[in-house]
DNA sequence: GTAGGGTTAG
């Protein structure tokens, strides 16, 4: 028995699923439309191609021209080279590109994965076409040299191609200001080029901001921004990450609220731009805003609300948010995950936090690091040695923010051998210089365990220069051992660098009135009253705690879901 | 056919 596709081919109705499939319905629809017509404005997936080839074949419109067009078209979404590939074939068939050919194939060669001389070579080529002017094509040149020079190249070189035109329109400005964009410089340029065009777009007008920003002046940014006649979702976007980017997160806030619609990138940088800035409280009503107007985070923004709720380390904040994850199905990333550890960690939950960490496909510095500091900051500083000899066993490099984490652990649980070790090893095997922050660990370690001599040696050697995390770490260890004179060179040195924080001098004096130098109790309580209006609000231990206890009501009305 | 943005971890 004939199956129906060879039935149909009997009775003559040709291309078996005639009226079946958009393409052959076009193509039967459209008498009057040519081949090439067909394949330009009806072909957009390899499928379309192929039923597009066989019907040009079976009606002897097999011009080959339009049909490689089509093909370098649709296979420059799936594969770049493939594209290139093809070309390689017409010129072996001596079919010529042409003005539609040249663009796609420069599109090709702007893709990191081809080398370089493959544009070089087609820019030659289409010099000696007579397609060197068309404006597409030519459009097309400026993008292959400020996608694809070297950073040092690329603008003069799209320059270059810019300045040779004879005829240049919108697009083609926008090219070359992209370049500049693109790597925020010579934006005077940019600007120069920019005040004398006629045509401008919102494109072009973006192609400024994303310039601005990118060289750091949000100022001028803004500038443009308020003065732009129309504003798409980019140039909000722009803005709100350059300001977030820079660290002015209020300044992303403001934009952000303003945004016609906000999209989740915004959110997203919003969120982490307030849990960076250590203003987790922020971050957490952005997310209960999300929450309210029925916007799920994506895993992007949940990093950030995650980070957030770590830097409060209340568990059961941390345990609502491990929930929330599961049943909104967010996606599990190696950085959510990372996050989450870290989290837990933080938060106490410490077997939630490694059994998260044992469920990940693959574990790197990052997520090491993250339960090492973790556990460290819970004083758990065996766990943590234990960590690290896993992490080493696994072929993981520690980084400097890991021993951070292993010293913090040596120091709290009085691990000195140990972290003297890896202090030295630091550098030694892993090539890792001491920052201010490993010194503030090693400085509090020796502290506590009252080894002042060798801590205020470290101090000294430091050469990043005083630190008050160091310093403050010292001038607690000399109040626990009553050592007046380290304490007062410490204390000289921490008055200068924090004058505003009351609750040095008043560590002071109270190691004065432990040795029953009354006197120079007075004297350091004096001196604290005369400077006194300059001290900055929550400068001594009760007031900081009162802070604290104060934030956390908040908190609790922000986020009482939680 | 050719031009623009993008967030996330320790």
């Amino acid at each position: 028995m004939l199956t129906r596709r060879k039935e149909l081919r009997r009775r003559g109705v040709g291309w078996p699923w005639a009226g079946q499939n958009r393409v052959s319905r076009i193509w039967t629809e459209g008498s009057s439309r040519s081949g090439a017509e067909l394949l330009q404005h009806h072909c957009n997936s390899l499928p379309h191609l192929k039923q597009i080839h066989a019907l040009l074949l079976r009606t002897h419109h097999h011009h080959l021209l339009p049909i490689f067009n089509c093909a370098i078209r649709v296979l420059f979404k799936s594969n770049p080279l493939s594209s290139l590939r093809l070309y390689l074939l017409m010129t072996r068939l001596s079919v010529s590109p042409d003005n539609f050919t040249y663009p796609f194939l420069l599109n090709c060669s702007s893709s990191p994965l081809s080398p370089l001389f493959v544009g070089q070579e087609l820019h030659s080529r289409l010099c000696k076409s007579g397609f060197r002017h068309h404006l597409p094509v030519a459009n097309a040149l400026i993008h292959f040299y400020s996608k694809c020079a070297s950073d040092a190249d690329s603008i003069p070189l799209a320059r270059l191609a810019y300045d040779e035109m004879p005829l240049k329109d919108v697009v083609s400005h926008n090219s070359l200001l992209g370049t500049h964009a693109r790597l925020g410089q010579r934006m005077h340029d940019a600007r120069a080029l920019f005040s004398g065009l006629r045509e401008k777009n919102v494109i072009t007008w973006n192609a400024m901001l994303l310039g601005y920003a990118n060289a750091g002046d949000l100022a001028s940014a803004r500038e443009a921004f308020d003065l732009m006649p129309e504003r798409d979702a980019v140039s909000w976007t722009v803005m709100v990450v350059g300001y977030s980017k820079c660290g002015l997160v209020d300044a992303a806030k403001e934009l952000f609220c303003r945004m016609p619609s906000q999209n989740m990138v915004c959110w997203s940088v919003m969120v982490n731009g307030y849990s960076q800035a250590g203003r987790p409280e922020e971050s957490l009503a952005l997310f209960r805003e999300m929450e309210s107007v029925g916007i799920v985070p994506d895993a992007a923004s949940m990093v950030g609300v995650i980070s957030a709720a770590s830097q409060i380390g209340r568990p059961e904040l941390a345990n609502w948010i491990g929930d929330y994850v599961d049943r909104k199905g967010i996606e599990r990333n190696e950085r959510v995950l990372t996050t989450l550890v870290d989290m837990h960690a933080k938060c106490g939950n410490v077997e939630e936090a490694f059994s998260l960490f044992n469920e990940m496909p693959s574990r790197d510095t990052f997520a090491y690091t993250a339960l090492i500091g973790g556990l460290a900051s819970n004083g758990h500083g065996a766990k943590v040695l234990e960590l690290f000899s896993r992490m080493r066993e696994e072929g993981i490099e520690p980084d400097h923010v890991t021993f951070v984490g292993v010293l913090s652990a040596c120091s709290h649980a009085g691990l000195v051998d140990e972290g003297l070790e890896f202090w030295e090893s630091m550098i030694q095997d892993y090539g890792i210089e001491h920052g201010a922050d490993h010194y503030a660990c090693i400085i509090d370690m020796l502290g506590r365990v009252g080894r002042l001599e060798e801590a205020y040696e470290m101090v000294k050697k430091m050469p990043m220069g005083p630190h008050a995390g160091a310093l403050g770490a010292l001038l607690a260890a000399c109040k626990t051992y009553g050592n007046v004179d380290i304490a007062n060179n410490v204390a000289s040195r921490l008055f200068e660098l924090e004058p505003g924080n009351t609750g040095n001098f008043v560590l002071l004096s109270s190691i004065y009135a432990s040795r029953e130098q009354w006197e120079d109790a007075a004297r350091v309580r004096k001196m604290m009253k005369e400077r006194g209006p300059t001290k900055l609000p929550g400068s001594s231990w009760i007031e900081n705690d009162m802070q604290r206890g104060h934030r956390s009501q908040k908190i609790d009305q922000t986020t009482y879901i939680l």
